[in-house]
DNA sequence: TTGAAAGCGCTAACAA
DNA sequence: TTGTTAGCGCTTTCAA
């Protein structure tokens, strides 16, 4: 059991005073170069890290930020991770990933736990119902994704645009008559606001919408579409709000035997592979999650204050 | 800008000394019942929490564990991770996830990283082609999941008895010349395990095995489901060594229209949604992360050595 | 450009 | 049963 180095071993070794092994640590430009270099060299070859909770301690930073994703599986909240952690990593900080389960309760809890722990700061996936009341001591330190959050910076997706850019795709093709599969209201983004956007172009090209709204699972997707192309309506195709919907959606095509023009939003893996020709439109989330670990960064250092982001989109298709 | 509540703070409120309440934080029963009410009282009250950087820099113990994954999407290990973070978590232990992407090299970085970072022990997801040489110094503070590994202790499904019981459930249901769809042998636990249990259930019955190998994605079982079927064998069901596989396989029958048994291992989730007559069998993912947890803790307080744990599977089926 | 020394908040000898 | 005190390894005045 070999001890661990410390700043003071490092600075006997070079022969110096721990002040400026810990300069040449926090790059501080007061240190003669020569000075510098030996003692790099030194701490290099010992293998020396200094000890975070010793620094923590005295600099009263943590280095750590907190997480929550409402499901760590979630394809989408995934990719957005990945970009978060990729930042975050590199910039120096402990990421604590940590799962809401679309609970306001558990995010709570998440979050007195980080304010006990004395994190820097947090990223929040938001989700419908999301409650955020009594969290004001986290407004400079906290950025919430996927929607707005009135005081709280955010990284939004661009709702309306992917059903717009979808639509205008459709309508290229000869899709004249799209339904549309979509999120109860409830949710303000999945929801609201992707079946404004629908509504919008029915309006605009002068056709009559047709639609039903449910929840965001396979089997919602499953139903919606059963009920859609049950109902006498003349339909070409059918746009689901989400991946995970037209997952569901495709399946109720397929056992019915049906062939239509479908859709998603989310660019999903796994939907491309079983259903190929599925259009969807990329929402940007790895971008998103970069956008949001460099402006929760930015906040933490103090280099700027809240800010309302928003993520370009880009149709997905096999043709 | 409230300045944080120390020790001492609680101390003076409480008109006891620190040692007192570093006493009552930590359990020891050498307090007097009465004072440790009124401390602990006051402690609720005032919100106070210990700082965890001092307490980890005195007592050289970080109370923080490192978890690799291969993928945090993947379903299966996200059961697995449930497990650990419920039982870390409320150990007191901060956990750290992190992705390996089925690369030794990452497994090296990350291992590398939470070594320098003093974290106490680790859990790691194995996956074919894992080395661990140098690691030595973590034998007796990691727990790999998913695969024995000689010198640390490991938690294994039963791979053998996931593809016996499958076997040996269909055989019942009249099925008596299942092919079997698996991997390659340089995976010894999905790929040579369980080809070897349907070897041996062939041999067992005196029926000819008929089988491909071949990689672990969707594509890879669509494939292999496409050339088991073109070749002229009667078969009367596919058994696949895994969801994923099923999953591929399964859009190889609908494309070419054909019908046949189809099984799985893994209880994937959207498997059974999209195709809820395909059978498959539940590894005890969350379980298996509960017990590396517990193994894990177990051996950072030393309260044990090394152990290879196996979990129990158990079938899942629509019928 | 450098170093000595104080102290961040806590726990563990040791004393009482 | 309780308190005093000495650090844990680092950064940061302050002085040289």
């Amino acid at each position: 059991m070999k001890k661990r180095l410390t700043i003071s071993d490092i600075a006997r070794l070079a022969g110096v005073g721990t002040t400026t092994v810990s300069r040449v640590l926090n790059q501080d430009p007061k240190v003669k170069p020569e000075t510098r270099h030996k003692i790099e060299q030194i701490i290099v070859e010992a293998g020396y890290a200094p000890s975070p909770s010793a620094r923590a301690m005295r600099t009263q930073r943590q280095q750590v930020v907190g997480v929550i994703v409402s499901r760590l599986d979630s394809a989408s909240e995934h990719q957005a991770v990945r970009g978060i952690l990729q930042l975050l990593e590199q910039g120096g900080y402990e990421v604590l990933l940590m799962e809401s389960g679309f609970s306001s309760n558990k995010v709570a809890e998440h979050l007195n736990w980080l304010r006990l722990r004395q994190a820097d700061g947090a990223i929040l996936f938001a989700f419908t119902g999301l409650e955020l009341d009594g969290q004001a001591d986290w407004q400079d330190k906290l950025v919430v994704m996927a929607r707005r959050y009135p005081g709280f910076s955010s990284v939004c997706y661009d709702d309306k645009g992917a059903i717009a850019l979808m639509l205008e795709h459709l309508w290229r093709q000869g899709v004249h008559r799209p339904a549309y599969v979509g999120v109860e209201l409830r949710d303000s983004t999945t929801g609201q606001q992707r079946l404004e956007a629908y509504l919008a172009f029915c309006r605009e090209r002068g056709i009559s919408p047709h639609y039903r709204l449910g929840g965001l699972s396979h089997q919602a997707g499953m139903e919606a579409a059963h009920l859609l192309l049950t109902e006498q309506v003349d339909t070409d195709a059918l746009v689901c709000a989400s991946d995970t919907l037209a997952l569901g959606a495709a399946k109720h095509l397929q056992q019915s035997g049906k062939t239509l023009t479908l859709t998603g939003i989310g660019n999903n893996e796994l939907l491309r592979f079983l259903f190929p020709n599925v259009a969807s439109v990329d929402l940007g989330y790895q971008q998103a999650g970069i956008a949001a670990a460099r402006q929760l960064l930015a906040q933490i250092e103090q280099r700027q204050g809240i800010a309302e982001l928003a993520m370009p989109c880009r149709l997905v298709s096999a043709d």
